[in-house]
DNA sequence: CAGAAAATGATAATGATTATCATTATTGGA
DNA sequence: TCCAATAATGATAATCATTATCATTTTCTG
């Protein structure tokens, strides 16, 4: 938590009661991946009179300064998650039938990257989802 | 373009004049990736009255078909291309400079898969964008 | 050629996000 | 401490892509 802060500080942002309501849904939400609206609808417990327009502000800060992972799934609009201390990107796996989106493993896409250097470009960043029906679905 | 046709009317859809007009779009913009508002821009030029709505209709109905493919970069819309015949799924590369999108070979996420199966997953599908700066603007 | 079914085009509705703007909160000096 | 400058907030309008609605037109089948 104390480094978060300081990254809010170092980006010129100071630390107002909502947006540590907002850090804080996020952190009691590990493994979830959030939509704003849903953001919104657990920090108005803390915070009534919360406004969307914040909410969306500073979802968007937080993921500008790498405190969030801001991530589309193929629906229409964007994910948020607490990105972990290590600079790794993280992927996921999506179920089709209940939805609910797992972790997979950093590094899998290294021989990927390299081969792509290879051609002359410089990887910046990739994303990468699959879509798949998961082992507790596949039993029915 | 006979099987695709075929397609078309065993999906039981008829090829009117409008179809006709959006799949030579796609035809003639083989290696773009095109947005309903993009297909219909071009497809005006030969059918002028053609409305929106069609035309996202149209693309839905081809993408269900298997004859275009529907995806979503990192922005707030989804952009179409023809599809290979081949049964395989392909990814991409998007220089963040120019924006332009590259073609990435098949077959590189087969060990991934691999590996997410052994852990009980049927995979379906899967989608891979890679961000990043392309020969050419590496040189600036 | 008629009549049913499908397709079209205009436009309204929706959902997510962004922009605007008046009001409120915060902060570093006098 | 108080005050102005600046940043942040919340309400709401605007925007953008997409989907739904519906009256009209087209197409196919018999």
């Amino acid at each position: 938590m104390e480094h978060i802060k300081e990254k809010l500080s170092q980006g010129g942002y100071k630390l107002t009661r909502q947006r540590q309501v907002i850090l804080e849904v996020m952190q009691d939400s590990e493994g979830e991946h959030l939509s704003a609206e849903e953001v919104l609808q657990v920090a108005r417990h803390k915070s009534p009179s919360l406004g969307i327009a914040t909410v969306y502000r500073t979802l968007e800060r937080l993921a500008g300064l790498g405190i969030l992972y801001k991530t589309r799934f193929d629906e229409g609009k964007y994910r948020y998650e607490l990105a972990d201390d290590a600079e790794h990107q993280h992927h996921h796996v999506q179920c089709i039938r209940c939805g609910r989106i797992f972790e997979l493993d950093e590094g899998l896409l290294d021989s990927i990257e390299q081969e792509i250097m290879k051609q002359g470009f410089t990887v910046i960043n990739h994303f990468l989802t699959i879509y798949a029906i998961c082992p507790e679905c596949n039993q029915d």
